[in-house]
DNA sequence: TCTGGGGTCCTAGGACCC
DNA sequence: TCTGGGGTCCTAGGACCC
């Protein structure tokens, strides 16, 4: 059995912990640069603010209602799941979670899976970290996510907890589900399979085999439709495995047209992407830069999207060789007149910074470089907001993202603890 | 007139997730 | 005026190999 335990309305929990005045007060936390909702508290729903509203369009309905809004501040979001995971972590021993996203996580049962077990998971962790879950236990994940969908559904009746054991009660929770609420059936699916008559996930569990391989992108939706049978094809993931891919992109706060800003700004992502590699131990092999323009027409929002790719000849995890590539793919990119929106820069080909691969072209030791990078990371670490940092980034940064209503970082930063009188 | 069979590797693009 | 950021997996098709 696993269970699946979800944060509920993971980042308005995390503003309301320090703000106890918030609790009956609807809530929405927005995305970078403010531009849409992301978070919504059961208040802010009820009042019809959906998610991924663009918040300009929704500002009146937020405003007269008088919602409490929060720019995202992922330094707090961050600390406080990691410790909701920790408290999972201690229950259940550390190699049975799979952290899954920021407020979520899959927990592996093991055989002789004791009910009960799914309440004390949610009241220790709301007790250690004041933050509310659900939990939803089946005997596979796509299953678990149905179960954790109806508990939260149901709030009242099943006191956000909900086991789907037997063969029965998968019945009756996959006859009560839309087919498009089913984790691994997205848009584009939902709306072929409603085409078809297939409405509920009973319906397309009901299917043969082989028509869902056909009908809905091959092994892929073999594998829910397995599951929704109560076989568990979706593995439990490593906990320590490492990402394929790193990016940071952002969009600007306003447009840019300035080739100086955007090389700011692609030697700014190129820092921070390196610093994720780091962390993981990792080399990038091949390095991607895009940008993302207006276009020219003016009553639609299409923009045009460019991009360029490099191999390195070796693979690093050295900022300023990165960054080398980064900023000649930005010059090659970048051309004046249009507008741009954003920009962004991928690594990718990453593999673990021992076995990076000599050259014998470049025989160079790279020891102070290393040390280099560790003494800018544990600086910055430590003390934060790019204390030290290379001067491509720039120093005004015109084009950073906007952020007008950010809490403050209370579990992260000494200036920033709560006051209580 | 007639032109094999079995592979691998890479890339682009689609679909999905939170 | 204003529409996020960071990922994963899979497939199809082309190039190339013997």
């Amino acid at each position: 059995m696993y269970a699946l335990v979800d944060c509920n309305s993971f980042y308005c929990s995390c503003e309301r912990l320090f703000r106890p005045d918030l609790e009956s007060r609807p809530v929405v936390v927005l995305s970078n640069n403010d531009g849409c909702v992301i978070a919504r508290s059961d208040e802010a729903k009820q009042i019809g603010v959906p998610m991924g509203a663009p918040f300009f369009q929704y500002r009146d309905l937020i405003e007269s209602n008088q919602v409490a809004v929060f720019s995202s501040n992922y330094n707090l979001y961050g600390d406080l799941s990691m410790r909701v995971m920790d408290t999972l972590r201690g229950m259940v021993g550390e190699s049975n979670v799979e952290v899954y996203s920021v407020d979520e996580a899959f927990l592996d049962m093991g055989q002789n899976f004791d009910g009960k077990i799914a309440g004390s998971l949610k009241e220790r962790v709301e007790q250690w970290t004041g933050i509310k879950v659900s939990v939803g236990a089946a005997p596979t994940k796509v299953l678990c996510k149905v179960a954790n969908r109806l508990a939260k559904k149901h709030k009242e009746a099943t006191g956000c907890s909900l086991v789907l054991r037997d063969e029965a009660d998968i019945r009756q929770a996959l006859e009560e589900t839309e087919v498009g609420d089913l984790w691994g059936i997205g848009y584009r699916y939902a709306e072929k399979l409603r085409q078809l008559g297939i409405t509920t996930g009973w319906k397309l569990a009901c299917m043969p085999g082989e028509w869902v391989r056909k009908n809905l992108g091959g092994v892929t939706g073999l594998r829910i439709h397995r599951e929704l049978h109560g076989e568990a094809c979706i593995p439990f993931k490593d906990p320590l495995e490492n990402k394929k891919m790193i990016s940071t992109t952002r969009m600007f706060g306003k447009p840019v047209t300035l080739k100086n800003e955007i090389r700011e700004a692609v030697a700014t992502y190129t820092a921070r992407a390196a610093e994720k590699l780091r962390r993981q131990q990792g080399a990038a092999g091949s390095v991607e830069v895009f940008l993302v323009a207006e276009s020219g027409g003016k009553f639609s929002y299409h923009p045009v999207k460019s991009a360029l790719s490099a191999r390195l000849p070796k693979a690093t995890m050295l900022t300023h060789e990165l960054s080398r590539y980064t900023l000649a793919l930005a010059d090659a990119l970048f051309e004046s007149g249009p507008r741009y929106l954003k920009a962004g820069v991928i690594l990718s080909d990453l593999v673990p910074d021992e076995r990076v691969q000599g050259n014998l072209f470049t025989a160079k030791s790279r020891e102070g470089d290393r040390y280099l990078m560790e003494a800018l990371d544990n600086i910055n670490f430590s003390q934060r907001d790019e204390k030290v940092k290379f001067g491509a980034s720039g120093l005004t940064k015109a084009w950073k993202m906007r952020q007008d209503c950010k809490s403050k970082r209370h579990t992260t930063r000494w200036k920033e603890l709560a006051i209580v009188r």
